[in-house]
DNA sequence: ATGAAAGCGCTAACAA
DNA sequence: TTGTTAGCGCTTTCAT
């Protein structure tokens, strides 16, 4: 900028207000200097400038993820919410820094926030982090995170009805004559947690002659959902259907189950969670719940806006949809 | 910064180098200053330590779409591989900032470049922006392109072979018995065009009774892909196999078929290409030529971290490999 | 309408 | 070992 300042032959707080398009700079000196940084390729440094400005144009989002346990940022899921914040974010002209986070550690919110890295942050998943954004939430506004509502939380989320989801995927196996439903999943965080409890209660106010909940504990990932299934299989119990705690894992249990020569859905009816793209395709077809992802970053997005003006949002919870294909028809 | 300088009773200096761990602070007094920064929830800020280091330990991911055209960040493609990136970059420390670039704004690089918010940058994809990456190459370094390696190419891409994938899809429908032989696809850009090109020269090389190259041109979306192969099959052409530019066409081009009420791949045959994840559970199963993103992601991190430290690097063309799948079996 | 000067929060060369 | 000082590149108040 002092190169561009002297090749004008004016100080550089006159550059800076022409750059800015200054009505406070006479119209033809502002297109001058305008004109000379163009051809000399100049443009502002966007680090010394957020500096002064105390702003980033940025907003962080942070996928805070169990050591070894949860799903890799490669879930497909993750994936198609990243594609949608990017689209979102970059559509209202700030950028997309991405975090990922492997807990614990829990300073990881506080060290963000005060690094100053973002004006404002997503968070994906509450993990086992409500504390911590209990805490921060008390001081620092704008923040959004995905995932469940729990009673007495006081950020800001945004996400399905688990329990209405899970509610819907459990009767609908009861109504089309499944009795000994398993849970295929890893009920650590809220949202999973909303939909196995969610599962447990459905069972219970089942039909006679209903089975007991019963959890097959899987981390959420294709490989070890696929292996949980698999030693499940084969210790023996009788079951007829499966309410997997997300696609992804339903899929595996797809696969699981017919390595070990089970049919889907004449043995075994299999139902998932999140309706990823590739549950429309897969053979069968998978019966899933549905989250609107779109609408649900779209949301997030502009809540933190909202927020990052210093206003208060409530929370926001999307409803979910079964759709039914046929890996459990009706 | 100067608060805990004032609480320590040091000079701020003092902070910065016992902040940073240096040596030259007195042990215990080191230890005492970063007890009262982590007292107090002080963390460095990011964006005036960049300032003064001129570094930012971030790395832009860029897209570079062709107005209302090309894919959208939520293809399937892209997403996998802003997963994989996130990955390999969070790994390494540095946070990865996201931007879609709308072209034509040829500035686009130089702008980003000039405005210190990344120490290296990925392209996914070079569109129409060969001449932009040339003439950019030559003043800066730690650039990485995902794409097809051109002649004369003075910047480092990393890619799959493409004409190898186009070859062995080609001679995998010839050797089917498949005799006219479709080409789905938009040939912009260099990738695609040289899937585009080396299918022509396969066929010309065809044995007799190959029929003439087609093209059916369809934008790289699941929509405008579908569209076009039904009015093309309601053109009423006699054809008996489709290699689609990618899979997520290839799999609109299979709905379209059955649509039409033609059998894949009894009356149809189709090929795809990249493998995306979905494509092993489309009914039928789709043969495609896999791209090996993962690796390919490494591959370009790899490289851009020597780059940004002064190195020159090679590009490097990654192999193809052809799936055969239910879609056009051998 | 323009320039001078201060300062955003930090690091590092230099001095003590 | 610690403090002093300069300066990263910018914006903005204040003075002219």
């Amino acid at each position: 900028m002092a190169d561009i300042a002297r090749l004008a032959g004016v100080h550089v707080s006159t550059v800076s207000r022409a750059l800015a398009g200054s009505p406070l700079v006479e119209a033809g000196k502002r297109e001058q200097i305008m004109r000379i940084a163009r051809e000399r390729g100049y443009v502002v440094n966007s680090v010394a400038r957020n500096l002064r400005l105390k702003r980033t144009q940025t907003l962080s989002v942070v996928v805070p993820l169990q050591h070894e346990r949860g799903q890799p940022l490669t879930d497909p899921f993750f994936v198609a919410m990243l594609g949608y914040l990017a689209e979102a974010i970059t559509q209202r002209g700030y950028g997309m820094a991405l975090q990922k986070v492997v807990l614990p550690t829990h300073e990881w919110l506080t060290t963000l926030i005060a690094s100053g890295r973002a004006d404002g942050i997503i968070v994906i998943g509450q993990s086992t982090e409500h504390e911590t954004l209990q805490s921060v939430a008390q001081t620092y506004l704008p923040l959004v995170v995905w995932g469940g509502h729990i009673p007495g939380q006081r950020y800001c989320t945004v996400g399905t009805d688990n329990p209405g989801g899970a509610r819907a995927a459990v009767q609908h196996l009861l109504k089309s004559a499944r009795r000994r439903i398993m849970f295929l999943g890893d009920p650590t965080g809220p949202e999973l947690r909303q939909r196995y409890d969610t599962y447990r209660r459905t069972l219970e106010e089942g039909p006679r002659g209903t089975g007991k909940p019963r959890l097959i504990p899987a981390h959420l990932t294709a490989d070890a959902a696929y292996e949980a299934m698999l030693g499940f299989i084969r210790k023996g119990e009788r079951f007829d259907a499966v309410f997997a705690a997300s696609d992804v894992i339903a899929i595996s249990a797809m696969r699981a189950l017919a390595t070990a020569g089970l049919s889907v859905p004449k043995d075994v009816a299999v139902v998932g969670f999140d309706d990823i793209a590739i549950a429309a395709h897969t053979t069968p077809s998978l019966t899933t719940v549905r989250q609107d992802l779109e609408r649900g970053v779209r949301t997030m997005i502009d809540l933190l806006f909202k927020r990052m003006d210093g206003e208060e949002t409530p929370s926001v919870t999307m409803p979910a949809e079964l759709i039914v294909r046929e890996s459990a028809p009706l």
